[in-house]
DNA sequence: CCGAATCCCTTCTGATACTG
DNA sequence: CAGTATCAGAAGGGATTCGG
């Protein structure tokens, strides 16, 4: 256990938010907060319900996101942030910032490269 | 376009950092500066030359590191972060804290599930 | 409505061997 | 020393179907 275990603690923060579509799911809780599973997928309208159910699963796993089912029909289940999911959000708003300049830095760029794409 | 493409400029800046190895590249070359690339080879034991290729290409192509190439026998390159890789540093710090506390959070839960794999 | 289960294709990653 | 080439297995992700 030397040094460079304390270097790779960055993986731990990067395999929580680093799925193809958590970090967009956690914005969206993190702005306008409960959402249901249908609302979810309406927003995020190119995932499939595969995918979101998975990417919610390991957030839940990760006690990032918390899953509220009510036993009614139909069914309704209701995703939300924990206290500890709200922790990430100044990671998020650094990431954000700096996805907006890089956006820019690269738009100037003379061999204008792979763009970014957008949901 | 209107503001989900705001939010959405959280993952440009994951795109970067978010390489199975890059944050670890990146760390080596923020606290020890410039490096070989046998040096890197040798800090990561378990990535592969191939695998440390196309990560270093990749963060090239995106103007985070630099690659500079001496005419010589043996050959030598080394490596080293470009002054716009560097305003990635708030994030890697950030990113750093919050694993440290992740880890000791999943430690503490009940259920221990898959611990972190460290390099 | 909220998923789980299955199939299938693509991409990623590792192992190994070779080169200027 | 610093890579490239090739191949094969593993993993990721989409489409579709089915169930409580």
């Amino acid at each position: 256990m030397e040094a460079k275990h304390t270097l790779c603690l960055v993986n731990p923060a990067l395999e929580v938010i680093a799925g193809k579509w958590k970090t967009t799911i956690l914005l969206i809780l993190l702005f306008e907060g409960t959402k249901r599973f249908s609302e979810l997928n309406n927003a995020i309208p190119l995932i499939t319900k595969k995918m979101l159910t998975s990417q919610l699963r390991e957030l839940e796993d990760q006690d990032i996101i918390l899953r509220e089912v009510y036993p009614v029909v139909p069914p309704k289940v209701e995703y939300s942030l924990t206290e500890y999911g709200r922790t990430l959000e100044p990671i998020l708003h650094l990431m954000h910032d700096w996805g907006s300049a890089h956006v820019s830095h690269m738009a100037n760029k003379p061999n204008g490269r792979d763009f970014v794409e957008m949901m």
